[in-house]
DNA sequence: ATTTGCTCAGCTC
DNA sequence: GAGCTGAGCAAAT
């Protein structure tokens, strides 16, 4: 939070996350190199969303390709969402060809 | 596959 | 302030 009464962390992190494509997923590193943020605190603004619908948290997942939390539903949700939007699963891990660093997106 | 050390903002006391 | 906790990461084992 600033002075305003807003986390600009938060938008930020949100505008990004509606520039990826469904199927296909980044994650909480990749989004914390582009923004400047530890991990862990991209994880903690993420799980802070109240927008499930507009904002596709789902489509991070940890850098080693396993799910991560979910704070809307949990990992099931979040595995049968992505799923749904054709990403390709591993057991319980994302297929590495899914997962794309958002700096690859932004400069295209 | 599992362990280990690093990280840092928020929460509690 | 100190200490703990996590929607994590990377390197070493």
């Amino acid at each position: 939070m600033n002075r305003f009464g807003r986390d600009v962390r938060k938008e930020i992190l949100y505008t990004l996350l509606m520039l990826i494509p469904p199927g296909l997923v980044t994650t909480y590193g990749s989004l914390a190199r582009l923004v400047g943020l530890n991990p862990r605190v991209v994880g903690r603004l993420l799980a802070e969303n109240e927008n499930v619908i507009i904002i596709p948290c789902h489509r991070v997942v940890r850098s080693d390709g396993s799910l991560g939390g979910y704070s809307s539903g949990g990992k099931k949700v979040k595995k049968r969402l992505l799923e749904i939007e054709g990403v390709r699963f591993n057991g319980e891990r994302v297929d590495r060809e899914c997962i794309i660093d958002l700096a690859a997106i932004l400069m295209q």
